[in-house]
DNA sequence: AACCTAAAATGAATCGCGTTAGTTTTGCGT
DNA sequence: ACGCAAAACTAACGCGATTCATTTTAGGTT
């Protein structure tokens, strides 16, 4: 049953709502798979109903953004001490995007442009820093550093693990084939991913580092 | 002067003739304005010739990043101790991108799907890493987690500067904008830029990072 | 040397997607 | 009660990737 032109007695469509049925529909066919087209037909709706609400395919993606970084916790800067704090929030920031792997190479490439709560969160994390007390100057970079790594393990989630597989690899790269197989063992036996373990190998490396490197500069 | 219908005399076209010419029409008109339209033109060729030599716009993509990921070196894992090697590996793997902005986000969200030349690196950069005294299972790990960083560092390099500017900034996230003003003062007097702060902090880290996970795993 | 097949180009046509313009109906403020 | 703006629809455009058929040429076979 088709709706008819004209206005609708309650509205279909905000921008909330074609946010939170682009990311579902995005979960489930895939970033690739993601079309207008696609999306108004799950919302019974006409894919030029939605320049109504929104400026187009792009604003749509940037809604979806914020949607997700909106769910990353940063509060955990004001209280704890700031290395601390720091592993707490990368967990939780590779979490928000965790559920949502399609999701991980179309945002990660757009970054954060002008989301108010991401600022915010942004404004946590340095006050947090400077507060453990890390130089005005140098806690950009280390914020900076920190997300790198982050995105960039997000990144390392999506990426397809079919591609250690045996055949040409042996032959080509013996060495690496062995590290994969004793990295799957190592990940099997600790019972996590690998893509866990080069997180947590990486994020602790990295807070070390941080806490030397910081160490160094007060002295 | 447009060619007959017809085989030419000379092959005009090849994968690497397509991929070099994608390579520096992306370099010119950006990812958004990258079309077969376009590079058929700039070689003199309709678009459907290319379907001759590749399997598509997918592929010529993966051309271009097999391309690009060709020229990173990674020769000093055999020479130098795994640490050195690192930072020298990590800073030519930033530099292999760093010419070509608009591609870091076309193919850091695809990862080395079966170049061959690209499994070899990962065999000499795994190597090296066992030969410093990495155990097995950790070797791939410590391999992600520095690419990870990597990666994200080239997003940065891309990511808009502009966004930081003032206009809501000082009154919604005013830490955080006096610190990207220290930070851009640090950056300025050290004659480099911001992202480049960022990942010379962040590859410090993580590397003295390492060293000491490394001593605490043979201990 | 004639021939046949495969390679490598063009040309025309298709399909889907994002977007725009114009139309219709409805809600709300004056 | 009136009118304007909001929010849906329909129709159409343009562009981009891909496919199919056609044409010309290269290179090996008998």
């Amino acid at each position: 049953m088709p709706r008819r032109a004209g206005r609708p007695s309650k509205p279909v469509l905000s921008r909330d709502v074609i946010a939170r049925a682009a990311l579902g529909l995005i979960d489930e066919v895939g970033a690739q798979g993601f079309s207008l087209a696609l999306l108004a037909r799950r919302l019974g709706v006409r894919p030029s109903s939605f320049y109504n609400h929104v400026a187009g395919r792009d604003d749509i993606l940037a809604a979806v953004r914020e949607l997700v970084s909106d769910s990353i916790d940063a509060t955990m800067f004001a209280e704890l001490p700031w290395d601390e704090a720091v592993v707490r929030w990368a967990y939780g920031y590779r979490a928000a995007f965790a559920p949502h792997p399609p999701l991980i190479p179309l945002l990660a490439t757009t970054p954060v442009t002008g989301a108010v709560r991401t600022l915010r969160m942004y404004d946590q994390v340095a006050a947090g820093l400077e507060r453990g007390g890390w130089p005005a100057g140098t806690v950009i970079p280390v914020l900076v550093a920190l997300e790198s790594f982050i995105l960039g393990s997000a990144l390392d989630v999506v990426a397809p693990p079919d591609m250690f597989d045996s055949g040409p690899l042996d032959a080509e790269a013996p060495t690496f084939a062995a590290s994969v197989r004793a990295r799957d063992a190592a990940a099997a036996a600790r019972g996590c991913s690998p893509a866990d373990l080069a997180f947590e190998v990486g994020l602790r490396a990295m807070t070390a580092g941080l806490r030397r490197t910081l160490g160094e500069l007060r002295a």
